[in-house]
DNA sequence: CGAAATTAGATTGTGCACAATTAATAAAGA
DNA sequence: TCTTTATTAATTGTGCACAATCTAATTTCG
C-alpha cells in the first residue's frame, strides 16, 4: 500500500516540476508574448524555418489536436504563416515570418535567466537532462 | 544563440516526459475512470480522508481555479463529498465517500505495473525521483 | 470595537493536451 | 488500372492549468 502514498510515487514530482519550471518561464516569455509550447515552437522554426506540422508534432510530441489551433493562433499574431504543400496536399508547412525570426533576438537570454534562478549546478542540470532525455526516448515506440 | 536549440534546452525533456508518463498511466487509469489528476485527489483521499480545498492545492501545488470544477466533477461520479466547513465558511472539506475509498483496492497494482513498463532500475528510479522532489522544493518560495 | 488586510474558494476567460472522428490525398498492391 | 491501405491535418469534445477578478469570512491591529 506504500506505493498509493503519494510521497512514494515516482511521477508526481515529475509533473508538479514540469509546470513548476513552464510558471519559471512564464514571466521571461510574457515579454514575447509567447506561452511555453509556443516557444518550443519557435525555438524549432529558429532553427530550422520550415518545417510541416507533422514535424513539429514528432519534434514536441504533440498531435495536430493541439497544434492546428495554436499554429493558427500564432500565424493571427503574425509570426509564422501555413501554407499547404503543392506537393503533397496533406502536408501543411510552417514558416517563420521576419517578425518571428527576429524574435529570437529577444530569447537570447533567457536559458542562462532561467538557469540563474534554479539552486542547481551546470553539471546536475547536464546529467538530469541526460536521464530524462534518455527516459523520454525509452517511451518512444509505444 | 546554442541555448536556443530544443536538443539544449533543459526544461523540454521534463515538460515532454511528464505528459508522457500520464499517457503511461490513462489505460490503468482508464480501468478506475480517473484523469490523472482525479488519480492523484484520490492518493491523498486514501491517504488522509479529510483534506481541504486548500490543502489539496498545497499538495498539488494546483488552485481552486483547476480544482474547483475537478473536484465537482468527482462529487458528481461519487467519488467524494464538498461540505463547506461550519467552523470556518471560507473553507470546503473534501471526504472519500465510500465507493471512493473502495477505489483504492483497484488501484493498487498500478504503481507495480507502470514501474515495469520503464526501462530503469529500482534505484535509478529512486535517485531520480529524488533529485526531482529536491529541486521542486527548491522552487517552493516564489 | 471597527476598519483594513488577509484568506479560502468560486468564477470567467484563454490556452493547451489529447482521444476520437472525419476528409482529403497519396502510395501500394492485386 | 482500381481498390485498399496508410498518411496528414482538421475538427469536436472533454478536462485540465492558471491568470485575474470577485465574494464572503476571518484576522489583525490601531
Amino acid at each position: 500500500m506504500d506505493q498509493l502514498y503519494l510521497q512514494n510515487q515516482l511521477c508526481f514530482p515529475l509533473y508538479a516540476l514540469s509546470r513548476q519550471m513552464t510558471a519559471l518561464y512564464k514571466p521571461h516569455l510574457k515579454k514575447l508574448e509567447l506561452t511555453y509550447p509556443q516557444y518550443l515552437v519557435m525555438l524549432l522554426l529558429w532553427e530550422h524555418k520550415n518545417l510541416s506540422v507533422k514535424q513539429i508534432g514528432c519534434e514536441l510530441w504533440l498531435d495536430s489536436g493541439t497544434l492546428t489551433p495554436m499554429l493558427k493562433r500564432m500565424e493571427e499574431t503574425g509570426l509564422l504563416t501555413r501554407h499547404r504543400s503543392t506537393e503533397d496536399e496533406r502536408v501543411v508547412n510552417i514558416h517563420p515570418t521576419k517578425e518571428g525570426r527576429l524574435l529570437q533576438k529577444k530569447a537570447i537570454g533567457i536559458p542562462e535567466n532561467i538557469f540563474s534562478e534554479l539552486s542547481i549546478s551546470h553539471s546536475e542540470l547536464k546529467s538530469l537532462k541526460k536521464e530524462l532525455s534518455a527516459m523520454l526516448k525509452s517511451l518512444e515506440k509505444k
